[in-house]
DNA sequence: AACAAGTCTGAAACTTGTTCTAGATTACCG
DNA sequence: CGGTAATCTAGAACAAGTTTCAGACTTGTT
């Protein structure tokens, strides 16, 4: 419960964002919290709203004036844990040669991070993916933080062509839902490899200059 | 990939199959049609277990011993309603001259069918991409049929190699994420369309030995 | 400092998926 | 047929997400 100073200034980029008084951001950090330990524990199922309200140490109706589902709660703590890998990564860029190595690198090493807390991850994804029209607007800013995430691993030099952002577009439907077989044990670990490195050859398909890629 | 999904040999979908009696056939469709039906009005949110029940006329412990939860229920319904298309899509195969556009075209196809009833796809895409391990033999058999209508678009000489497999997977991927985003308001019916071309490219980098062009 | 508006709390109520139980029906077997 | 096991029905009961409400607490204003 210390405070400890965690930046962020994420400014959330919703239209009509009500400044938070300290005590109210606070709160908001110890829902995330308590949403993301439960989560950790035991996964979609295991975040009960009843026990993050209490393990937040807020009021049920408080938690839902904070996060108007369960879905939204849980979409809002992949946007938090998002922004850290993306932070993360950040901080070693892939080394591969080309954009494809490098978009591939670097799914994986956000794959391995889920591995280690895959019942977070379970909780994270299959809210995102259950998530209806009235969380839209939520989804849409992890979508485009993962879109950040993959322009940023492909190392571009200008702005992307349509091409590129189709491709882009492709890879992260790509990574949903392989995360989605894997996590319902449909797909081994080296199945989702394979599928992530096969989507990202689709970025080759799209570079610019691309004049042989396949040497004749 | 986990060794359980055994194929059965039997030839038919389910995995031991108890013989069921007559009624119990009966009671098994018009469960199903009810619940098509539901979701057909209002999605997933619509189809509840005590409606279902009502409307096929069983009671509530019956749905539940033949569906063990709404989430199989809905898979069953899914199933039910892709072997419709499949037999529909394989009276008129797909014109396309390459195996991509084939895929793209039979693709397209499907997705305006869903169109036509975009509850019903709401109530099947969301259970699908929701379930969680319990169903995963029941998720498996849908795919399995996505993959066998897949390959059937390809028009594939011989059995498939293991790129193309790959390939395939990848678009099944971009597929069901594809729907979610259009389901969820969050993709127009173009981007869908954009979605699925782009993927469907991935086949042309799978062709065995550069078939395509010139035959010997 | 006092007031008004907004926020938070605690608890109950409501909804819908799921489970359980006791008794009625049905299917199967000799 | 008669009997027995399995299945089906009606309905209550339980679980967790969501809503609601009265009263206590904060915050901002004058």
């Amino acid at each position: 419960m210390t405070a400890d100073a965690k930046a962020a200034g994420a400014g959330t980029a919703h239209p009509a964002a009500p400044p938070l008084t300290e005590r109210q951001e606070a709160r908001r950090r110890r829902i995330l919290h308590a949403s993301a330990q439960l989560a950790s524990r035991g996964g979609f199922d295991a975040v009960q709203m009843r026990e993050v309200a209490e393990a937040a140490g807020v009021a049920l109706g408080t938690l839902y004036r904070y996060f108007p589902s369960k879905v939204h709660l849980l979409v809002a703590t992949m946007q938090d844990q998002l922004q850290h890998m993306h932070t993360t990564l950040r901080k070693r860029p892939p080394a591969g040669e080309t954009p494809a190595e490098r978009v591939a690198e670097t799914l994986m090493r956000a794959f391995r991070a889920l591995q280690r807390e895959p019942h977070l991850a379970d909780a994270m994804v299959r809210a995102l993916t259950f998530a209806d029209r009235s969380v839209s607007p939520e989804v849409d800013t992890v979508s485009r933080l993962t879109t950040a995430i993959i322009l940023d691993a492909m190392g571009l030099d200008g702005r992307p062509t349509a091409a590129q952002l189709s491709a882009v577009r492709v890879i992260e439907h790509t990574w949903h839902s392989a995360l989605i077989t894997w996590l319902s044990g449909r797909a081994s670990i080296a199945q989702v490899k394979i599928d992530i490195e096969t989507v990202c050859r689709l970025i080759d398909l799209t570079a610019p200059e691309r004049a042989g890629q396949d040497t004749p």
